[in-house]
DNA sequence: TATTGTGAACCGGTTCACAGCG
DNA sequence: CGCTGTGAACCGGTTCACAATA
């Protein structure tokens, strides 16, 4: 019966173990342990076993966590037991690229539609997908129930195609645009900005002497 | 003459301070405020100003501060006046489209080579490049002075690239791959993890009572 | 004995109130 | 008078030491 104030940091780690928890199964170790795991996140061992505290207890002590249960449990508090229904709006080169995508449905992610402003990209296939044109975004949002969207539009009409999600229902954003969303409170979204990535390694190339002590 | 210690999310504001500014300019505003860019931004007046304290003084109380130049002093201290040479390691989908990207100019990011370990790739062409094969890694990079890479691999050979591209002297790696890279402190790794980023906006749209508190 | 689970200490980032100045 | 710059208070996340237990 969880529990408030989880630091998204936290949530950030999460989904990490359960990566490293599926390699682990497919190499087919069967226990592991919060150093193990920290060791391979490049984390502390502290931290993981902290993290997975805000939500249980999934350990035997003495002995350490199960890979197949802990990898369970993981992937039920982050939601993906279930499957998503997700939407591409934008189908330039990297809406096109995530169309093409093969590793989605590994956990449940069914792309079911692409929309793109373009007229002429209508009726162009992508993926196993026909992209529909944005003026059908509310009703065929609504008709197949899409949860989330990828937002690959340009910067200057992300916060457009933003709005008409929301309007037409979807509450999660994974937004690829170099733009701050605004979206209601009850919509959550997660950046994914390569070139602001870019520029925070630029820094860090340029100033090494922040964040980390240098060692002998 | 900076500075130890500042923190990454203020790195990270940064640079979206500075997309900001270049809005700006480009919509012919002269002047702006703290209390313009949080509302921008999405954070507050106080964030923006202890950000830049960090760095220095850049405004002027009473009036504000001019876009042109506080937009020149960020560029300089993201490192995003002098230019960077760039490569490619990994030519799927993703690299192509990277390889494809027209803005990297804007901040003088010099796109000069593209690796790919499928001998089959070796020579085509993407962007204005020729692939070249994995094994001439080391030399091209000492070569062209490649001073970061794009890594986009699969997770499983990201490791291994990455060890290529430390032994070559590459500085700093953007790492697409869904995987914790193992490198010298003297090398920087920016992740850009869209699988990740899915997985969280999963948690979140699964657990609506984290992080904020909701109203009306 | 080994390793988890956790309350408390610590540290660092954010918030704030106000001093400083144009 | 308005907005910036900043030292201090606050808060939250990380670190840690240790209690719990298989």
């Amino acid at each position: 019966m969880p529990n408030p104030g989880v630091p998204s940091a936290t949530v950030g780690r999460l989904v990490t173990y359960l990566r490293l928890l599926t390699e682990l199964e497919e190499e087919g170790t069967r226990t592991t342990s919060s150093d193990e795991l920290a060791t391979r996140a490049h984390v502390s061992a502290f931290q993981v076993r902290k993290d997975l505290a805000y939500f249980g207890r999934f350990g035997t002590r003495g002995a350490g966590y199960t890979v197949a249960t802990l990898r369970r449990e993981l992937r039920r508090i982050l939601g993906l037991t279930r499957p998503w229904t997700v939407a591409i709006v934008g189908m330039g080169r990297l809406g096109q690229a995530l169309a093409d995508y093969p590793n989605f449905d590994l956990y449940d992610f069914r792309l079911r539609a692409a929309f793109d402003a373009d007229p002429a990209k209508a009726g162009l296939h992508a993926g196993g997908l026909v992209i529909e044109p944005i003026e059908a975004l509310a009703d065929r949002v609504a008709e197949l129930g899409v949860d989330m969207a990828f937002l690959t539009v340009p910067a200057s009409s992300a916060q457009v195609a933003a709005d008409a999600l929301v309007a037409a229902g979807v509450r999660g954003i994974l937004n690829f645009a170099p733009a701050v969303l605004d979206v209601p409170e009850t919509v959550h979204v997660e950046p994914i900005d390569f070139l602001a990535g870019l520029k925070r390694l630029a820094y860090q190339m340029v100033r090494p002497g922040d964040d980390d002590a240098a060692v002998g």
